[in-house]
DNA sequence: ACCGGCGGGACGCCCCGTTTCT
DNA sequence: AGAAACGGGGCGTCCCGCCGGT
C-alpha cells in the first residue's frame, strides 16, 4: 500500500475535525467541501473515498463534536465542581467567541433539524448521552428526574449562548450569559419536581403538558 | 405611472413575508433568492430595486418576523393568561412543526450570529422589545429584574424548542417540550433574585459572572 | 428590458443550434454545457433561464435537428429526383464526414434510447414525420405500406452510415455506402409486400414477425 | 506468487466482461471505471495493472463482444435455419430489451466512430468476420457478393434495432422489428446483383456510387 | 423614471480517469 | 498488487448588475 496502515483513518479523522469546526463556525450549509478539504491538506477528489456525501460528513462531524463535548463535560465537572463547573464552562465569554470549538448544539441546532434522519438520530444519541452525564451531577443523580432537569438546564444554556452570540452589543451579551448562569443554577438547585417520562403518548390532545401536576409540584418548593 | 401608488410597497412587503417564512423554514443561507422571488410572483430581476442585497433582505425579514412575534405575544397573554399563556403557546407541538411561521430566534439564531452588524442590531432591538413585553407579565413587572427573568425564560424556551425540533424521536420531542414548560414556569414563579444590569463593561476580565452574588441570590430561595 | 424583444428567442435558438451540432459530433453525454454555452457566445449562467436541464436541451436539440432533416428531405427529393435523391444524399461521403450537420438518428440513436421519455417521444414524432415524407416518394405513396417500406430503407441507411463512420478503412467505408445504396434502391423499387400494421398487440408471443404471412403477401405481387 | 497462475487472466477477463455489458447498456462515455471495477469485485486501483487506459478497455470490451456475437451467429444459423435464423434472432423483442447482452454494433456504433484508430480497427476486424460468416449463409456463399449482401442485411438490422429501442411506443417498436424482418428477408432472397469491391480507392471523386450500374442490376430482378 | 428581463461569473457537490508509492 | 489521493470538470444554481422598454 502506498500509505502505512492507519493512514486512511488518520486522514478521515482530520477531515472530520476540520469539518466539525467549520460547520460550527459558519454553518453546515455555508461550508463548502472544497474549503474543508483544502484545510485538511487534501484536494476535492479525496473526499468521496472517505464519505458518501456531504450529508454523511455532517453526520460524522456532528457525532464527533458531541463526543468531544461529552469528554469535556467530564473534565469540567471534576474536582467537586459538579454541575456548577459545567454551567460556568458553558456560559462564559470564551464560549461565545469560540463557536468553532464550542457546543455543536448551540452552533447548529436549527440546521440539525433540517438534516436527514440518520444525522438527527446521531444527534439525538449524543445529546442523550450528554444529558445523562449532566444529570449525574444533579441532586437526584441517576433518576429520570435528574435527566429531565438536566434537559431544562441544557436548553437554557443553549438558548442563552446563542442569544449572546447573536446580539451586537457585547455588554448585553455578557448580561445574557450572567442571567443564564443565575437561572441555570436556580434550576440546578431548586427542588422543583420533575414528572416521570409520560407514557400516555398522544393522550394529551393539544397541550403536551399536564398543567395541574406541574403546578402542584411547582408550588411544592415555593 | 404604470402601477398605482403603493404598489411597490406592497410588492416589497410580499417579498419580505415570503422570505421571512422561507428563511425560518430552510435557513437563510439555504434559501435562494430565485425561489423567494418566484413564490412572490416576480422574476429575479425585480429583487434589486427593492433590496440592496440578500443581506438586506435577511435583515428586513428578520425584523418583520420579530414584529409579528411581538404582536403574537400580546395576543397570547391576553385574558389573564399572562406568562403562562406565552409559554404554553411557545412550547407546543404545533410550534415544533411550524418553523416557518414560528419564532425567528428558534429558527435562525446561529445564523443571525453570523450576519452583518446591522442585521444583528435589528435582531437585538426586536429581541429586547420582546423580552420587555414578556417581562411585563412577570411578578416584578416593569423592573429590570423582570426583563432579566424574561431573558432566562426565553432562552430556555428557544433552546427547548430547537432541541425538540432536532431530535428524531417524536415522543422525546414532546418530553422536551414538557420539561421545558415545567422549568419555564418554575423560573417564572420562583423568587430567585435578579441582579441589576452590570455596568462594568469589560471590567470582569475572565469570568463574566460574579459567583458570590449569584450564589447568594441562589441560596436566597432555597 | 435590457435587450430588444425577440432577443431571448434568438439566443435560445442559437444555443439549440450549437448543441444540436455538438451532440451529433461528440455525443450528448460527452458534450458539456460549458462548451456549448461558450460556443454560443454566452457563459454558463445563461443556460438555465433557457432550459430546465441538459435533458431538456437534448430534447430540443434533437427535435430541431429532426425538423431540419425533414426540410432537407423535401429539398433532396425535388426536381423528380424522388427517393433516389434522398438515398443519394444520405449515403454519401460527405455525410460520413459531417456527422455534426448530418442525420441525428445516425449520430445519436443509441443515446436516444437512453434518454427520458419526453425526449424519446420527441424523437418518435420527428422520425414518423420523416418516414411519412420519405414514403411519399415510394410507389404506393400515401399508403401504410409506403411508410413501412420507408422505415426499412431508413433503417438500412442509418445502419450503413454508422458502420461507414465507424470503420477505420476509408475504402471499406465507401464500399459500405455503395452496398447500402444498392440495397436501399432495391428496397425502394422491389414490389416486396408490406403487411398492414399488426393490430394483434401481444398476440405473437415470442416471435414478433409472422413469417408465413409475409411470405404469402410477398409472393402475392411478385 | 500470491495468486495461482492464471489469476490475472481471469481477473482481466472478468473486467472485460463487466465492462462490455455496461458499455452496451449505458454507453462507453457514460460508464465509469469505478462502477465497472466495483461490479468486478475489485477496487479502482486494480484497473491500471490490467489496462493502460479506459480507451484500451473499450477496445478490449468491444472486441470481446464481437467475438461473442460471432459465436452466437454460428449457433443461430445451425440446424438449417440459415440466414433466417440469424435475422430472427437479431430482430426480436428480447434483443430490443437486452442491449447489455446484445449486439455491440447496435449499442455502440456512433460511439465507436468517435474512438481512437486502434479501437475502430478492432471493430472493423470483428465486423468483417461477422459479415463473412453471415455471408456464408447467403446464396452466393463464399463470393464477395455474399459478403456485400450480408453487409446490407446487417446494416438494416442494426438500424432497425436501434430505432426500435429508441422509440417510446412499444407497439411501434414491434412494427419496426417486423418491417425490418421483412426487408432483411427480402434482401437475403432477392437476386439483386452485387458489384465487386471497388479497388479504385479515391478514384471516385465526388459520387461514391455508380448510378447506372446499380440501376442496371436493380432492374435485373424486377 | 421606475421596473424587470436577461445575462455574468463563480461556486456548489459530486465523480471522473489517472498516478504514486508502500 | 492495490489503497490513497489528485486535479479537473460534470451539471446545477447561486447572487448580482446592466440597460431597454412602458
Amino acid at each position: 500500500m502506498r500509505f502505512e496502515k492507519g493512514h486512511k483513518e488518520t486522514t478521515r479523522k482530520r477531515i472530520i475535525d476540520v469539518a466539525s469546526r467549520r460547520f460550527r463556525k459558519d454553518g453546515a450549509a455555508a461550508s463548502g467541501l472544497a474549503g474543508i478539504m483544502a484545510e485538511s491538506g487534501l484536494t476535492n477528489g479525496a473526499f468521496y473515498p472517505h464519505f458518501a456525501s456531504k450529508q454523511a460528513l455532517i453526520k460524522e462531524a456532528l457525532a464527533s463534536a458531541l463526543v468531544d463535548k461529552l469528554d469535556k463535560l467530564e473534565h469540567d465537572t471534576e474536582d467537586g465542581r459538579g454541575i456548577e463547573g459545567a454551567i460556568r464552562e458553558y456560559l462564559n465569554r470564551e464560549h461565545v467567541r469560540d463557536s468553532e470549538g464550542g457546543c455543536p448544539s448551540a452552533a447548529l441546532l436549527p440546521e440539525i433539524a433540517r438534516q436527514s434522519k440518520p444525522a438527527r438520530k446521531a444527534y439525538e444519541d449524543g445529546l442523550l448521552a450528554y444529558l445523562s452525564k449532566l444529570g449525574e451531577h444533579l441532586p437526584e443523580s441517576g433518576s429520570k428526574a435528574s435527566v429531565r432537569r438536566a434537559t431544562a438546564i441544557f436548553s437554557l444554556m443553549v438558548g442563552a449562548l446563542q442569544i449572546a452570540r447573536a446580539v451586537q452589543d457585547k455588554a448585553l451579551a455578557e448580561d445574557i450569559l450572567e442571567v443564564g448562569m443565575e437561572a441555570a443554577l436556580t434550576l440546578a438547585r431548586s427542588r422543583y419536581a420533575a414528572v416521570g417520562r409520560a407514557s400516555q403518548k398522544g393522550s394529551a390532545s393539544s397541550s403536551p403538558c399536564q398543567g395541574p401536576r406541574i403546578r402542584k409540584s411547582a408550588t411544592k418548593h415555593e
